[in-house]
Formats: structure tokens, C-alpha cells, sequence
DNA sequence: TGAGGAACTAACAATAGTGTAAGTATGGCA
DNA sequence: TGCCATACTTACACTATTGTTAGTTCCTCA
């Protein structure tokens, strides 16, 4: 987010997982302050950049920039700047950040279920799970 | 981790995202530097802290201990110490841990997917999604 | 000429997360 | 008595992320 020290025993340990572990590639990507709320109100459709800080409603306009920034580096939505007056941008979520969607909705369901855990409350088991459309390759 | 300021700006973002949004508190508790080697290595059963430590590799005792305790706190594995001499202690992921793999198992094939698209290839669709076992009570 | 709105950007400050080095407790065993 | 091993803990240093404030740019319209 800031500049990141190449060689610091942080960033060495960081990379040297993300380069064997692809979970770890995809929870980083995903895994910051506003990057969830950016994908709840995006999946709609397209926003422009005051609404959906409005939308997100405590974030900075420096924060959200930072996060659309990244999030747009790494192939997880579009900019669009429409040259009127004032200027108006607009961010999409790629095809491939709208397949994160189950993520999302098993996080919930696990969330809601832990937290239930949590309270003393032991529910039903889970009633969800990943299914595999085809074999999967590799 | 380290002391928590309860009323900083960034403190009080996140306990609210958290209070309203359960993928955020489901994320937060799995996302941190070695959490998920934790779970990948402790999936296949116990392992006492030495074993866990040589097999993660890079991690310090500090580093490795803090994690424990929090994933401990937070409900996702156990601690057991036997009073042998020398002490051995041993973690078990707990049940409700263990259902997250779905999350692992997505997120893998998510990334490996999203690299190549990364990378300028355009791979065949996610052949991976969620069902739900049963209808979702909410 | 100057105000106005959208979408930033720069400079700075603070908090949170991660890493290093050295030390502790326990009891067995030489 | 002193050393061993395991599993920590303490104190400190460094890095990364998040937040604050005050601009800036562009063009339009009054």
C-alpha cells in the first residue's frame, strides 16, 4: 500500500508464500480494510467513485483510492473515465472477481455459524460446501 | 497482535465492519501471516509445537506463538499440554476450523485461475462453485 | 474572474503487524 | 551442581497499513 522494503524479512517471508501458496496469493488480494465493501457494492454494477464512498460510508477518499488502485492492478476491476465536466469515473468488477461470490457466501454462512460457536449456541452443521462442476485439472 | 488502541479511527472502522459484516469477521480471523500454513499443517491432525514450527518452516516462536493464541481465542483449534518432562503441548484444529476447507479449496482454484488470466492466458471457466447442502435458513 | 464539483494526490502522522535476540520455567539425568 | 530440551515470554526494533489535512486539476457556468 505504501512502499514496500524489497528486502526486509517481512516482505522475503510474504513473497516466499505467496509463491507456493496460492491461497495465500488470493487472501492477500482480497484481505484489506475496504476490499470486501468495494466488492458488496460493485457486484451490482458499475459505481462511480463518489457513490460508492457514499455507500461505503467511513471511508476516506484516500483509502478508497488506495484500495480501487490495487484492486485495479490486480485484474480485479476496471476503471472507466468518462471525460465530461466534472469528470466522471466509474469501477466494474472483472468476470473473474464476480467468481469470487461463493467465497463470500461460505464466509457468511461459516462466519454466522462460528460466531454461534462462540456464544455457546452449537448449530447445525454446515449446509454448505464446494462442489466441483467437473474433475478438476492440475 | 500487539496492544490495540480500542478507540483509534482504524480500530473503530474495523469493530464496525466487523459488527455488520460476518465475511469480514470470518476473514479477519483467518488472515494473518502464518495462520493458514497453521491450518494446512495442523488439518491432517495434532502436532506438538516443535513439529509444527519445523514444518512451517520460516516462522519464529514468537511469531508462531501469537498465532496459536489468537487462532486458540478464537475458536479454531485447542491446545493440549501433557506435564511430561520435557512439557509437550499439542494443537488440534477444532471442527469448526476443519469446515473451512471448502474456503481453501476454492481459493486455490480461484488464484491458479486468476495468475493465468494475470499472465495473458485465458483459462477455461471456475469449474468449482458452492451448493448449498440444503436451503439456507438464514 | 472566480466559484464549484468530481476525483484525485502529497505530505505527514498514527496504529497495527511482524521480526530479533535474549531470557525464563520445569524437572530429569549425568 | 549444572546442563538439557520444550515451549514459551519479554523487551525492543522495524515495516506496513490506515487515517488526516490540505491541496490540485479540469472545465463550466454565473
Amino acid at each position: 500500500m505504501a512502499r514496500i522494503k524489497k528486502n526486509s524479512t517481512n516482505n522475503i517471508n510474504k513473497e516466499k508464500i505467496m509463491a507456493t501458496c496460492t491461497e495465500t496469493y488470493a487472501m492477500d488480494m482480497i484481505g484489506a480494510r475496504w476490499k470486501l465493501a468495494v466488492f458488496y457494492h460493485l457486484k451490482t454494477g458499475p459505481l462511480r467513485f463518489s457513490v460508492l464512498k457514499e455507500k461505503i460510508g467511513d471511508v476516506s477518499d484516500r483509502m478508497l483510492t488506495l484500495h480501487l488502485r490495487e484492486m485495479e492492478e490486480d485484474g480485479l476491476l476496471i476503471r472507466n473515465v468518462y471525460p465530461e465536466v466534472p469528470v466522471r469515473v466509474e469501477y466494474t468488477l472483472t468476470s473473474s472477481a464476480m467468481e469470487l461470490q461463493p467465497v463470500w457466501d461460505f464466509l457468511r454462512a461459516w462466519g454466522r455459524r462460528h460466531q454461534n460457536i462462540m456464544n455457546g449456541v452449537e448449530p447445525a452443521p454446515l449446509d454448505m460446501t464446494i462442489a466441483y462442476k467437473q474433475p478438476l485439472a492440475s
